[in-house]
DNA sequence: TCGACGATGACATTTCGATGACACAGAGGA
DNA sequence: TCCTCTGTGTCATCGAAATGTCATCGTCGA
């Protein structure tokens, strides 16, 4: 899952980019809406937090005209307490949420995480491939019911084989979801995920390797 | 699928290249239109993709021409993002696409592949000949309904025949849309990549070698 | 029968994924 | 403040699979 943070207040942008990996959740952030539409170009974000004033405009027209595009992913506004006016705007699109500042930060990340698991429309809560189970709101993750305790990039990229179970998932579209910008396509940081993910499902075969193609959840490896 | 990638920047030349050949396109990539222009006259490309602007003039301007000639390959523009104007220049013809720089490669190659695809009109996304079946969605191929695990090339050699059955199809034409161009049309690697596929597809006589004229699929051989 | 062309097996090279070791940053405790 | 532990990323290396090259053999047809 990977969320973008639109904020000009420095202090504000950090404090809520460090919740929200605290979560698991891959973050990028940036600090006006110039910088947000670049970032909204080249990546693809299961969510979006924007301040609702920023130093380059209204952050609710901007929106509303990439809506006009077809652009769907959920939104949630931070928004100045004074302003109520505001609320009803931001609500124009019901995919979307507004928080009034100040808030708390964990506040702040349950709604992110509620919105994420809301746009994958009617995904179950628990994904289940062979004898794993991936619990998406608890963040627990069970073989042969046994939990295990896996780090939040491995979490992040089991979940996303888990929602494709059978397809071979390409690196490039691993590192878009489950890192942020910072992330160098040419490393080979989603082998090494793998391989801990592997080791700690204790089960290597699960996770396939298609040759040039990325890697794929299958039963059909080892034993078959 | 054989994709032409035309843009002056090296590094992002280089990129797209990369991305394009991982998703297991064959890729040639030059500078500049005049260059375009002659690789398009030697070979022939299952979709191209041009930069709106090159040093040597207006990409689309150029496409245009040759379009007035009856070439019909998708191209894919890339724009830059100020010149909005351009958007609806490069949608002219019907079969095309744009991208607005920057962009995600792995966006450039969901559409790439997309407008391969959408090239072969009506293309059943699973082909068949004699007991053969060629799922190109999700690349795999089986053999009377046993599933078989071929290489890239391979696989991409058995496509092409596949989409011509009964044709003779000669080396030429093979090395041109399986390979690059920095493929040696000399040397016999398509003779040994067809020897491969025989002997993966336990059924020699499947692929006849036509003498002077390359190779065909065919029913008719050995076992009648 | 000869010669061109295709078939074949062996081998060389290249590409790609697997792996272990290590580097580094941040959190949290002493 | 310093230390330690954990999560994460980088790197070099290994080895297997894929691909390409080559020499040689067989066979078809003029």
């Amino acid at each position: 899952m990977r969320v973008l943070v639109v904020e000009d207040d420095e202090d504000l942008r950090i404090a809520v980019s460090a919740g929200l990996r605290s979560a698991a959740l891959a973050v990028d952030s940036v600090g006006d809406i110039a910088a947000a539409d670049e970032a909204l170009w080249v990546n693809s974000y299961d969510c979006v937090v924007f301040d609702r004033m920023l130093p380059d405009g209204d952050s609710i027209v901007y929106i509303r005209s990439r809506r006009q595009e077809g652009w769907a992913v959920p939104v949630l506004f931070l928004t100045a307490r004074d302003s109520l006016a505001d609320r009803v705007d931001g609500f124009e699109h019901g995919g979307d949420d507004y928080l009034v500042k100040p808030f708390a930060v964990a506040e702040l990340t349950a709604r992110v995480l509620s919105l994420c698991r809301r746009a994958g429309t009617g995904r179950p809560p628990v994904l289940r491939y062979a004898d794993v189970e991936v619990d998406t709101g608890r963040r627990e993750v069970r073989r042969a019911g046994v939990l295990l305790t896996l780090t939040a990039k491995e979490f992040s990229v089991l979940e996303y084989l888990m929602v494709r179970p059978e397809q071979a998932v390409s690196r490039a579209a691993l590192i878009e979801h489950c890192w942020d910008a910072a992330a160098d396509p040419m490393s080979n940081v989603v082998d090494v995920t793998i391989r801990r993910l592997r080791n700690k499902l204790r089960q290597p075969e699960l996770i396939e390797a298609v040759r040039g193609r990325g890697y794929r959840l299958t039963t059909a490896g080892g034993a078959g």
